[in-house]
RNA sequence: GGUGCCAUAGCUCAGCAGGUAGAGCAACGGACUGAAAAUCCGUGUGUCCUUGGUUCGAUUCCGAGUGGCACCA
């Protein structure tokens, strides 16, 4: 059972006028983590994780946690907090979020947000339409059933018990499909019925900051970081979990590989390269997420003094 | 120094009995309202080493050059 959790009621949301929350993001190892810090410490305040596998407290060392060191140095808010075991999903984080943010911005007028999840940004930039929550066995119903019949009969089925969704919906990703046909048996409506569109005004300040390094730069970044996951252990941290890795949590990018190599897929040394193509697809498909949000300002790695430049400026210079 | 083989996409290579070229990997672009580091869709990016010749036409055939590899000295 989901706890509901209730959202600030519109007395308190209406002092939140001038708080701002300082969003920093930008694709895997492009240096998101240090510059969150640094900019957390000029501001003194605290750093939100939007980062959906540094949720995680099972991984550490394959989802580039901050260290103990940075940890103790500002606060940090969903790193490592729920196990791989719960179910959890981007409405929850929301509703967390805005939680969460009420409690700071009544001492804080500054709070930093750093990660590359973008929709986990985007739900609390502009919120997600309330669903119902599924009864896991209607999910495992429909994933037995399009493991058994494949997709063209859940999709024939999609089009008669919600046209509307049909006609829009990405048909050739399983996961849409049967996310669809998940609540039209849990509650009897269509999917689409629940969609309304509008996006969420929030009654705090939102100011969007992105690093993105020079594509090359980027992927030697990447190939560094990887190669330090493997010599701080990763290896053993991907065995100690090996017996859960049909997780969902553990369908990640420097997991995935190595257990293929613990299974004798591949060698160590094609997991390694994997690991990095991998890492370098997962940096693409951010980059295509943010590239569309206009409202982000650019910077390069270690332009630390830019960006609380263009903070200042945005904030009305307070601190 | 001699002989032979090779030179085509970022890489490994295929191909064209002469009509400006394609496969794997890599790369690149996009979608995305509850597992999102997931899932799904799309794209060939090229002085066919250089230079003469033959030809209506040369990446393809011939000569020379350059580079690489192998073997013989």
């Amino acid at each position: 059972m989901i706890p509901v959790l209730k959202i600030p009621s519109k007395g308190m949301m209406s002092q939140l006028k001038n708080k701002y929350l300082i969003i920093i993001l930008g694709p895997t190892a492009s240096g998101k983590t240090d510059a969150a810090i640094q900019i957390a410490g000029i501001f003194r305040t605290k750093i939100i994780s939007a980062d959906s596998r540094q949720l995680y407290k099972e991984l550490k060392i394959g989802t580039a946690v901050p260290d103990q060191r940075q940890l103790k140095s500002i606060q940090h808010y969903f790193i490592q907090t729920i196990s791989i075991h719960d179910y959890y999903n981007v409405s929850m984080y929301e509703q967390e979020v805005l939680e969460l943010l009420n409690k700071l911005f009544s001492e804080k007028d500054i709070v930093v947000m750093v990660g590359g999840s973008g929709m986990y940004v985007d739900v609390v930039c502009h919120g997600i339409d309330d669903l119902p929550v599924v009864d896991p066995l209607i999910r495992e119903t429909l994933q037995q059933r399009f493991n058994d019949e494949g997709i063209e009969s859940l999709r024939l089925e999609l089009k008669r018990l919600d046209p509307v969704y049909y006609s829009k919906a990405d048909l050739r990703n399983p996961k849409r499909i049967l996310k669809a046909l998940e609540i039209y048996y849990m509650t009897g409506i269509p999917y689409s019925s629940f969609l309304t569109g509008p996006k969420k005004e929030r009654p705090f300040k939102i100011i969007k900051t992105g690093i993105n390094p020079d594509r090359d730069e980027l992927y030697e970044r990447i190939n560094q970081r990887v190669n330090g996951m493997i010599q701080s252990g990763l290896i053993e941290e991907a065995k100690s979990l090996y017996n859960i890795k049909e997780c969902n949590a553990l369908n990640t990018v420097g997991y995935k590989e190595i257990f293929d190599y613990l299974d004798g897929k591949v060698t160590l040394e094609q997991a390694i390269s994997l690991i990095k193509r991998n890492t370098r697809r997962y940096a693409r498909r951010q980059l295509t997420w943010f590239r569309k949000d206009k409202a982000i300002a650019w910077f390069r790695p270690g332009e630390i003094k830019n960006m609380v430049d263009y903070i200042k400026e945005q904030t009305g210079n307070f601190e």
